[in-house]
DNA sequence: GTAAAATATGAATAACTGCTCATATATTCA
DNA sequence: TGAATATATGAGCAGTTATTCATATTTTAC
């Protein structure tokens, strides 16, 4: 059967949620580590801005986790099909 | 080791061909059949320009294969990187 | 050759994205 | 309490995207 609006609208979402070099990034880096907001803008050298943003869109999708801790907040991966889906992209674009 | 700008780059191209539902719902179709222009357009309620379009950048992607026979156009898919991509995504979407 | 059919393409536009900058909120520490 | 730190948020803007509409190209049929 046909994928219906419905599904393909979420699917594309999903999709999104991946279709951003920065996004990536620093989903790379949460792939190891739990990190600070902080934190991640350092290693990417982009502003603590511009990842908040990130992450908030990221965690509105439940892609990522935040944890609260004194005035840091650390996140982590919250998805394992995006994960998978992540590791899957990166492959093919390994050997290439 | 840290994911660099040429692969996150690419990465994200290759989701973003991903991040659009009607994007997917033709490539749902391909999926099954080889189907011309029209009659992706038919079964998808859209304008045959708007398909043209977007197959043109799933073709630029390597996403899509032309084959032209008398004066329409016959598409497919033709990256298997992509498909499983897609299939993935596809099945975590279903068991939701 | 001319008309019709199927697809492609370019310009224009509306909607969306991701950033910066300024500001708000929350927490710690003195 | 007040200052400093870490993050979040909203407005605004520049760049991108997906569509429509008009037009071009290619092929077939007459």
């Amino acid at each position: 059967m046909p994928l219906d609006d419905h599904t393909s609208a979420h699917l594309a979402d999903l999709f999104s949620a991946l279709s951003d070099p920065a996004r990536l990034r620093i989903l790379d880096l949460l792939l190891c580590d739990e990190l600070s907001v902080g934190a991640i803008a350092e290693q990417l050298n982009m502003s603590e801005s511009a990842v908040s943003h990130q992450l908030r869109g990221l965690r509105l999708q439940r892609i990522v986790r935040a944890r609260k801790q004194g005035r840091q907040v650390f996140y982590c991966l919250d998805d394992e099909h995006v994960i998978e889906l992540f590791r899957l992209g990166l492959q093919h674009m390994e050997h290439e």
